[in-house]
DNA sequence: ATACAACTTCAAGTCAACTTGAACTCAAGA
DNA sequence: TCTTGAGTTCAAGTTGACTTGAAGTTGTAT
């Protein structure tokens, strides 16, 4: 596939595909002429990314997670990360609560309402971990 | 109270607080001479905004949604936002139920597992959307 | 009255993840 | 053969969320 194929079928720019390969995230099978030539299997690939970034972890970060370094994969590294996501999901859990609520509760001032104080003291709790960045992405959801 | 104290309770840098009141996030009550005085209203609102921005949400949106334009709350917004944030929980969830696996199988190609296709499969249907950028926070956990 | 630490402003710098632009190179079709 | 257009490289630009640095301004302690 060239990559132009690649890019509409995984709905990202040929330039990040690019960047991305340069980065050392994917690679191309070879070349025609100048052009890549991308094999099935990128297509995979590029889905788990996709799904690491929207996950919330870096490029690097799913380098290491899904780049073996020798013979096999870091699972305590993989561990962590599983845990670190299961703190964000109660994380997102509460604000998805609080912001439901927020929405129906009909208290004059949301900083009253005892839902919204009980979000607000999980928040409180977590001192929130440095994320990575994100960019844009082509995605027309 | 001032801004080194709001810092140091928040584990927020005092250029941070700087920059969120110039976004017009937090406001200060007022100043003794040139600093800034903060009242104690101002804890609640940065564990607000940490818990919204460890959930994903850029600090405009913050702003939009929690920033009553006029009388009354967007709770339109709130819960557009509310769904957006159930279908990032799925997706994490399925995330980290991949990473489980991965660090548990022994499969020798992770390719080859169904599990980690099903990951995939997953991964693929997601054509992720666009997330806001991150940056550091003070974090030492 | 003077010093000084702690704050201030404002402009510029940083970082990740891309995107954009200019100049270039082919493979293929007319 | 010559043009064309899709693809290429490489450098520079963009964005959001901050951070850093230089230079200025206090309230308070000496």
């Amino acid at each position: 596939m060239d990559i132009n194929t690649v890019a509409k079928t995984t709905g990202l720019a040929a330039s990040t595909l690019r960047y991305y390969e340069e980065k050392g995230l994917i690679k191309s099978i070879g070349r025609n002429g100048l052009k890549r030539v991308f094999s099935e299997a990128v297509l995979k690939r590029l889905a788990l990314i996709s799904l690491g970034r929207s996950a919330g972890f870096s490029l690097d970060e799913i380098n290491e997670m899904f780049t073996p370094e020798g013979p096999h994969i870091n699972r305590t590294l993989l561990r962590e990360k599983a845990d670190e996501l299961d703190l964000k999901i109660k994380e997102l859990t509460s604000m998805r609560d609080g912001l439901r609520h927020t929405a129906a509760c009909k208290a004059p001032d949301h900083f009253e309402c005892p839902t919204f104080q009980r979000l607000l003291k999980i928040a409180g709790k977590n001192k929130f971990k440095k994320p990575p960045k994100l960019g844009k992405s082509a995605a027309k959801s």
